[in-house]
DNA sequence: TTTAATATTTTGGCTAACCTAATTTTGGGG
DNA sequence: CCCCAAAATTAGGTTAGCCAAAATATTAAA
């Protein structure tokens, strides 16, 4: 089943699916319907019939009432959905003139669009990196994926030298706002209160 | 109705059939069902459908049995799917590492999703090309295309000296002879027999 | 423990876009 | 001028994916 899946080629929503039930159940929990429904814009009536669907499929591990999880195929194409995401936003900011805060819609839908071969292109261009511009990982083309935990801000004492590693939003406006203070991935800093 | 649909997508279908009877009807006739069919490989009852639904939108001007024609919208928005196409292809040639023929199905999908932003930033990495690869022209932003007729080389006499301009086939395997043999856009020859 | 609120699923219906089979129109040859 | 083959359209059916309304399951509170 899984064998025959991998040539078979995902709709848009199934791969929005999965990338959703993806960042939903990444923390121990299983994605609930309402969880997906509110991540997708969709109603629960609708995340419910595609849920089933995808665990006939073998792409989702459901269980009635309680929520879903991914199997290890639905995770591999999740994950080779992230990598193309992430990649195409490097590749938009560091070539095409794209901005943090503006590259999130068009590497939603060029995430759809491209093949793996275009993707490792974009990814060799860019020197393979391992991070996008928000400092979010990327995962290698095997499927392999750096989750570093780092600490938040809040938690740094005061007076303390960090450097950014990653910023966890992506609402635009405050992007803009984090971009204007300096506050990217990279820099370096002194909590000064 | 023109001006309401600028702001509404069109669907991957649509811009395919309008990208198909802007090539077929380019030659002054109409595009015929049938023609549509063959080029996009459906069936005609489902061109008759979906011709029906185009031009009720206003971007089709269909006479039944007879053929259909675009509309200034239509074309409009067919122009800018070409415009797309070629750039798309033309970019991935000159910074990614495409070649003219293995370019064009990614192209093809990519079309589709890409925005008229990221276009106009790899068109300006590329120094806004008139013509792409395969030295078919490139429609401008604002929808302006130049149909030069270059002379076929089996009317050129024996012994002339010419400039190769453009290269109409997309098979890839005739691509891949041609480049071979160096008969590529730009490239300057003499006829030997 | 029983009830009420909440979450989920089921049911029924819609649209886009495709298909096959049946029907209608068109246009050329006898 | 009529008929027939080819082309086009209409009729009827399918699938994916969405929604609203109704039914059911779960959980929390009284």
């Amino acid at each position: 089943m899984s064998a025959a899946l991998a040539h078979e080629a995902l709709t848009r929503s199934v791969e929005d699916y999965l990338k959703a039930i993806y960042h939903l159940s990444h923390k121990g929990q299983p994605a609930t319907t309402s969880d997906i429904a509110q991540w997708l814009e969709l109603t629960p009536p609708s995340v419910s019939g595609m849920v089933k669907r995808l665990s006939e499929q073998g792409l989702l591990e459901h269980v009635p009432y309680k929520g879903v999880e991914l199997t290890p195929t639905g995770r591999r194409l999740a994950l080779r959905m992230l990598r193309r995401h992430r990649i195409i936003e490097t590749y938009l900011v560091g070539f095409l003139g794209y901005t943090w805060d503006n590259v999130h819609p068009e590497a939603e839908r060029l995430e759809h669009a491209v093949s793996d071969t275009l993707i490792d292109r974009m990814a060799a261009a860019l020197g393979n990196p391992r991070v996008d511009p928000h400092g979010d990982p990327i995962p290698s083309s095997d499927g392999s994926i750096d989750e570093l935990i780092y600490t938040a801000l809040p938690e740094c004492g005061v007076g303390r030298e960090v450097s950014i590693a990653r910023v966890e939003t992506s609402d635009p406006e405050r992007l803009r706002y984090l971009g204007s203070l300096g506050l990217t991935p990279g820099t370096r800093a002194t909590i000064a209160s």
